[in-house]
DNA sequence: CGGGTGACTTCCC
DNA sequence: GGGGAAGCCACCC
């Protein structure tokens, strides 16, 4: 587990456990795994910890909003055929959200759940 | 402490 | 649908 140098955890430990959380076949957006660590609008710090630990992580499941693939060239064509490998669905060349949006831990709005 | 950077997000036209 | 601007935070120099 990171630490900062203080001795507490860093968002780099929120960030990294929030998106090992995301199950296959789902999807989630970078502003939800900073809010889901704890971080919300800590967005692009979930781009560095991805960077970070780029390989160790589920970093295909993380997209842009709208389901938005930001990534460029290859890595973004990979991206893509690693989440409908998992059979996330894709419309208009973005990730379908309707039912393939992690919901984190009663984290986003309240709603029914 | 300041400046530049990044797989971002939201608001406006 | 595309472009510009502001807000956000941590890393690196």
């Amino acid at each position: 587990v990171a630490r900062n140098q203080s001795g507490k955890p860093s968002m780099f430990s929120a960030i990294y456990a929030a998106v090992e959380s995301i199950p296959r076949g789902k999807v989630s957006t970078y502003g939800a795994v900073a809010r889901a660590a704890g971080h919300p609008g800590a967005a692009r710090q979930v781009v560095w910890a991805l960077h970070t630990c780029h390989g160790r992580l589920p970093w295909h499941r993380v997209v842009g909003a709208n389901g938005r693939i930001l990534l460029r060239g290859e890595a973004g064509l990979e991206q893509r055929l690693r989440l409908q490998a998992e059979g996330v669905a894709f419309s208009g060349g973005v990730v379908v959200m309707e039912g393939h949006e992690f919901q984190f831990r009663s984290r986003r709005a309240p709603g029914k759940g």
